[in-house]
DNA sequence: AATTGTGAACCTCTTCACAGCT
DNA sequence: AGCTGTGAAGAGGTTCACAATT
C-alpha cells in the first residue's frame, strides 16, 4: 500500500491522471490481479474500462495509512543511524517529524541532534506526560534494545520501529516493525554463495 | 536464517551449549515447528531428545548464508544514510566491508568516509575493472536509484541492496532486496489510525 | 523421557478467468 | 472495447501430530 502511495506521487509529478492496474503492477514488479485485489481489499477506487485516477487514488490511500494524521515521533539512540533518521526526507515527505531524540551517553545529553533536542532516557516519563509520543524508534544496540523498548512500553507507546538486530518481545496491543539491515545484506550474500555454488 | 544465527551468537556469549527448537522459537517469535522446518529444509543439524548444538548451528547457518565468504561491497550515495552506513557496526560484525563510495557531488570526491575513499560514478567502470564488487549499496534518491542500477548492472554486479524508495527494474539474474523504511513507519501509522477507529 | 525430522492437514496469499460496469 | 472487482483454483508457507532417534 505504502509503496503504491509513494509511486502514485511519483506518477501524479509526471502529469500522469489515469493509470491501470496493469501498468501500476508493471511499475512494482507485480501481477494486475494484486494491484487490484490490494485496491479492493479497502474499497472500489477504479473506474471499469478507465482504470483508476493517480490524484483521487493517492489521497484515498493515504487516509487508509492514516497519513493525514500527524504522528508525533520519538528517537532513542542517537548513533550513526539514529543522526541519519532525524535528517531522513523520506519521513519528513511523509508529514514523520522526530520530536524528540534520547540517548544514554552523558556527553550528548542536552547537545542537539539536527536541531532536536537530547534528553536522557531518565526523563522521558517526564516527556511523555506533556508530550505525545506515538511512535518510538529504537536505534540502540541489541544488548539495550529490549530494555529501551520496555520503558517506552510501559509509557504507553504502542508502535514501535526497531533497528536493533533482536526479536522485540511486546504485549499483544503493541506493534513492532523490524528495519535490520543484516538480514538483507545476508540473503544477497546467500544468493551470490549459491548461484556461484551451481555455476 | 540470518535471524537465527544472529541469536545463536548471543547465547553462545551467554554460554549457552544447546538449545530445543521450543526455546529458539520462543526468542524469535515463531512456533517450534517453523524452527525446526526452516533447519530441516538445508540438514539433519540437530539430536533427538537433545536439541541443538549452538556452536556447531551457528557455523552451519554462517556456511549456508556464505558468511565464511568475504564479500566486496560498494555504497553509491554519501548522503545521510550512506554515511551511517559505512559506520554501521552491525556490517562489519558480519564480514561486509564496504570498500569504496561512489557519488555525484563534485565537492565530495576525492573526499572519505569514515575512510573509506569516495569516487565520481564515471570512475565505477575503472574501479571494478581492478576491484571486486559483489554487492552494491544503493543509498541516492529515487530519481536516480534505476539509473545508478543499470550502471552497475552493466558492470556485473549481481546484488544490490536498495534504500532508494523505489521497486527497481533489473534482469532476471540479478537480485534487489529493498530496505524502505518509509513503508514500515506507515505500516505503524496504519496500525495506529486503525486501532483508534475502532476504540 | 525428550526432542528432532517430516508427511498430512490447514491456512493464507497469489494468480486465473470472467462477469459486470463504464 | 477496455478494465475493474471478485469467486474459484492454485501455490506457497505454517502448524499439527507423531514416528524415529538419542
Amino acid at each position: 500500500m505504502s509503496q503504491y502511495y509513494r509511486s502514485l506521487n511519483r506518477l501524479i509529478d509526471n502529469g500522469v491522471d489515469t493509470i491501470s492496474s496493469e501498468k501500476l503492477a508493471h511499475i512494482e514488479n507485480i501481477t494486475s490481479a494484486q494491484v487490484r485485489k490490494d485496491l479492493s481489499f479497502f474499497g472500489s477506487f477504479g473506474k471499469r474500462g478507465l482504470g483508476y485516477n493517480t490524484l483521487k487514488l493517492k489521497d484515498q490511500i493515504g487516509e487508509i495509512l492514516g497519513l493525514d494524521k500527524k504522528w508525533h515521533v520519538g528517537l532513542v539512540g542517537a548513533g550513526n543511524i539514529g543522526r541519519a533518521l532525524t535528517d531522513y526526507n523520506e519521513f519528513k515527505k511523509q508529514g514523520f517529524f522526530i520530536d524528540v531524540v534520547f540517548d544514554a551517553d552523558p556527553a550528548k545529553i542536552g547537545t542537539q541532534c539536527n536541531n532536536i533536542p537530547i534528553l536522557s532516557v531518565a526523563e522521558a516519563d517526564k516527556y511523555s506526560h506533556k508530550n505525545k509520543l506515538d511512535i518510538m524508534i529504537i536505534a540502540v544496540p541489541a544488548s539495550a534494545a529490549q530494555q529501551v523498548c520496555n520503558t517506552f512500553m510501559d509509557l504507553g507507546v504502542k508502535a514501535f520501529l526497531n533497528f536493533a538486530p533482536i526479536s522485540l518481545q511486546v504485549k499483544d496491543d503493541v506493534v513492532v516493525k523490524n528495519e535490520n539491515m543484516s538480514v538483507e545484506i545476508e540473503s544477497l550474500s546467500f544468493f551470490l554463495h549459491n548461484k556461484n555454488g551451481n555455476d
